[in-house]
DNA sequence: CTGAAAGCGCTAACAT
DNA sequence: ATGTTAGCGCTTTCAG
């Protein structure tokens, strides 16, 4: 308990008074524009000046105010995120991705969630977006392939960046993995562990990675020499439902696939669930795959084997090429960045099994 | 292709002039203070100027300037989110209940990441979250329990919201379920379907939540008649990990529970990931519940029986109390919001799986 | 009930 | 190399 004393600093004392640049410019003996200068712009004063207001921020704790910072600029000071469907972890991955890139530069990450996947409804989401503020937009598929041709997009004139897609088109952004590659990668690690007939579930025909994945499959399969059999893929939604579904078709045929692959892993805990349901041991007699390594890889069993997608890492970039694109030239680039094969239990090899 | 015409409006056509106050006061035929009123304060203004402001905002579309108006007020603006340790998916949806509240006042949010779990770090990880603007902070477990009699935070005078825990403070404001009766309630579904022998993989003891729900358990057996052995309450750390090295210990005794429940998904996932590896059938074998209904309880095999604690939903309640903070006065207030019991497959009826 | 003045904290653009 | 002036868009007094 502290006494209660009437309090002795300053006027009201509502809030710990804020250190502001004129404080700090005060104590340095300099303009407030100096103490800006500093700061924002290398090389804009001498040496001498520069440590004394380094001394005098030290000192005094100051931490510019990014609201004030913002409104006195002219750049891009918040990005909105377009998404659609429902959470799953990829996305909240992505988001969280995009806040910690906002953050870093104090800026406003807004989120919209357009349930509608039209052109239509894809660009008045835009709209309200830019009327809201935003002056970036950080696009989650599938919304790059609904807006690529978006003259309402191309009219806003805003720095646009999309994400885990394969659309590149001409004034986005992209930031996105080699999914061919990727896909390709995975097939022939199933391949390498013994398995043979091996199905594909793949994503949703309008997100465009769907058919760079499906290629990536059958590239491998042709590389190894194995038969590519129509029967053997099926388009799944991308959620757990269209995993289950799939994997009944898939288990019920004559003669079953030895591993089912899947183009997210959400669907793969839907081929496991269905799975397990009948009673096949896994991994010996049925091996799976997802791909993105979301939290649920990890957690499933047996535990996912899975292509990691940095789907974060994909989103700070993203947002990172976003806001440096209010000062900079706002060139659109297209950075593919690493991906990992994450191998786990649920291809274990079918020798390994056995013993 | 548009064709390249000189820019007609304005002077520099850089971005689509936003609408401003002064526009829409201009249109109206009012003063900018009056649109103000108008939008801010109800029953400051004749229905008349009414009307015409609110057509005049129609007419051009105008939406505030949310960082003029952060600038502007006085009010609490940035809320600082304080959480530690992995990301998860129960933190993923405390992250985006937060945005989406802070998103819907245009305020910002802040994150830190604090991964000490001692006061001095706590303490520290406040001072650099006020330090960078934040004026209200969110606590996440176990930062309440951390720092509900700290002095650095008293001496801030923030207003300070915990989410998730059990730990009311004065001071401090909490949104949460009601874990005791929560865990009451998930126990008694376990008996009705049947099984006899239930052992609890408590949370960390440094968690508050963690000693309500054994409380909860415990009421639970003693109200149906059921010992509580104490050799079946062991403690986890929240993690994967921690849950199968619980079902280890428990699975290997003499006598085996036929239910294990977890005060969190996550480790049920571990136990069920064990249960699995042994061979065990699930849910005929072994029970498994979980705690929290994240993303990974819907989407693991058998699909996982839990209690539903809106996290989102609570995130995004304990946030706007913060921002309401602001302005009212700050009373620290405790609201308990309703949980929901989850059943799915993997509390199967024993009756029920054996046929 | 309405509006004029002043300024939130910072940074362009221009002097000096 | 540094400082002056002006103003970002809004809201808080406090007068009319």
């Amino acid at each position: 308990m502290t006494r209660e004393v009437p309090t002795p600093r300053g006027t009201t004392d509502r809030r710990r008074e804020r250190v502001t640049i004129r404080a700090v410019a005060a104590r340095a003996g300099v303009s407030a524009m100096t103490v800006s200068n500093v700061i924002n712009r290398a090389g804009r004063a001498s040496p001498a000046t520069v440590a004394a207001v380094r001394a005098a921020v030290e000192e005094l704790g100051y931490v510019p105010n990014v609201v004030a910072r913002r409104l006195a600029r002219a750049r891009a000071t918040t990005v909105g995120v377009l998404y659609a469907g429902e959470r799953t972890p990829f996305l909240d991955a992505i988001l969280v991705g995009a806040l910690r890139a906002t953050n870093a530069r104090g800026l406003q990450l807004v989120l919209y969630h357009e349930e509608q996947l039209s052109l239509d409804a894809a660009e008045g989401a835009v709209l309200s977006l830019a009327r809201s503020g935003a002056d970036a937009l950080l696009l989650v598929p599938p919304f790059a392939e609904l807006l690529c041709d978006s003259a309402v997009l191309a009219e806003l004139a805003l720095p646009v960046a999309a994400i885990a897609t394969d659309q590149v088109a001409p004034g986005m952004s992209t930031v996105r993995i080699d999914n061919r590659a990727a896909m390709a990668d995975l097939t022939a690690l199933v391949v390498a562990r013994g398995y043979r007939r091996i199905a594909l579930v793949a994503g949703r025909r309008d997100y465009s990675v769907s058919a760079a994945r499906i290629a990536g499959f059958q590239d491998a399969l042709a590389a190894h020499g194995l038969p590519s059999e129509a029967g053997l893929i099926v388009e799944g939604g991308f959620d757990v439902a269209s995993g289950e579904a799939a994997a009944r078709r898939l288990l019920a045929r004559d003669v079953r696939p030895d591993a089912i692959m899947c183009s997210c892993d959400d669907m793969a805990a839907g081929v496991i669930a269905e799975a397990h349901r009948r009673g096949l041991r896994l991994p010996h007699d049925l091996a799976v795959t997802g791909f993105d390594d979301t939290m649920v890889a990890a957690r499933m069993w047996p535990s996912l084997t899975t292509v990691y997608q940095p789907a974060e890492e994909m989103a700070f970039r993203a947002t990172e090429q976003l806001i440096g694109a209010g000062d900079g030239d706002l060139v659109a680039n297209d950075l593919i960045v690493a991906h990992t094969i994450v191998e786990r239990e649920s291809t274990a090899s079918l020798r390994a099994v056995i013993t």
